[in-house]
DNA sequence: TTCGATTTGTGAAGTCAGTCACAATCCCGC
DNA sequence: GCGGGATTGTGACTGACTTCACAAATCGAA
């Protein structure tokens, strides 16, 4: 594989730039200008060049980049070419939220199991998987292939959870709870509601612009 | 207020900063030093102090920062100091897990209308409120305070949606569309799962460390 | 009061990301 | 096959963020 790495920010856009060519595709564009892909996710043309060039993607001068050619090259630097199994712990009101969009939008990811500790949880059904109890998550991912665990829990036992995944192997981590994941080798993104919040909260605040 | 502007990527760290403080708090830790707090978000303590001297902040050499005062300075910085009125439009599986939160943890920040267009969805309650039509959101926007949008909605209307939040006034949009949403002046951030779960795929290729 | 152990605040250096600007290349029409 | 218009790829620049490293300040003990 030829691309070495990719800076973190390039990687954090690429899955824009994949969407909004897709859409572009969808609507019967062959061929895409750097410039038309920047206005769609509202950044500078020469960054998504720049991004791109990380691909070692070739556009062609004076027409542009192949949607379909640059959407396969894009999948291929994200490891979208194929499937990753993922498991949910913590089946509250956002865990079954996302238990239920099953392959979000990129048919890639596909959701093997639902994991909580309340026993009224244990047993309920969400589409075709069934709420099953946390001791089970071990024996779990190794049958089936999990590489991505997102943990829904309380914040309290989000930390002890990582760990348990961490344990099974597992080496990405989708962390929804509010509190920050010591991790050893897992790579983890945070997404949190009240942290998003309350930084729209600063740019709210009327001293300033 | 003393605080020029803080850079962005400040910003995005302080409510970090501010959980661990309270929770620190809680343990009974009323002086706290910079490299505690940034072992507990797992940063570089020097990059702690340097995001609390934006601040104006003073903590006390050799001793260290008052977790009272500082989480007081940090709130203040954030604009936590009143309440805001958040409106949720697009009430399906995640909007409504979103809307039983309420007050999402930081008691700041208060849930006071939930939209949709489904006629299926409209007079459902969630906790203590009703779903309505959208076409109410402009009267109940300038009736009630609202000053942040959360757009849960499919992706095709997403768009549509942000220049009606913004078209009654609302300055700060949270959304959770796959789409890039072009605004005139309101502040954006971006939430989008399977976006994460596509970063997360690109450090799961095996063929980087 | 002085000493040693801590810990802040911050200039300076280093690293990373974003923008500019333009040569290189390509397509198309004539 | 040549010229004009379009668009990429990238080196150089600029700016933002991060880390380093150390003087300055504080505390507590002797």
């Amino acid at each position: 594989m030829k691309s070495v790495t990719i800076p973190p920010a390039s990687v954090a856009r690429l899955p824009l730039y994949l969407y909004a060519l897709e859409t572009l595709q969808s609507e019967g564009m062959g061929t895409i200008s750097s410039e038309i892909l920047a206005n769609r996710v509202n950044v500078n043309a020469a960054k998504v060049r720049k991004d791109l060039s990380f691909l070692g993607t070739h556009g062609v001068r004076g027409v542009g980049y192949d949607s379909a050619v640059l959407g396969q090259e894009i999948r291929e630097a994200l490891g979208l070419t194929r499937d990753f199994g993922v498991v949910i712990v913590g089946i509250g009101n956002l865990g079954a939220a996302l238990a239920s969009y099953d392959s979000f939008g990129a048919a890639r990811f596909h959701i093997v199991g639902l994991y909580d500790t309340n026993p009224e949880k244990i047993g309920t059904r969400i589409g075709d998987l069934e709420v099953r109890h946390l001791r089970h998550l071990a024996a779990d991912v190794a049958e089936h292939d999990v590489e991505i665990g997102i943990i829904t829990t309380p914040t309290a036992v989000a930390q002890e959870v990582a760990q348990q995944l961490e344990d099974c192997g597992i080496r990405s981590i989708l962390n929804f709870a509010q509190t920050v994941l010591h991790t050893e080798n897992a790579a983890v993104r945070r997404v949190d509601l009240s942290t998003e919040l309350q930084i729209l909260g600063y740019y709210l605040r009327s001293d300033r612009g």
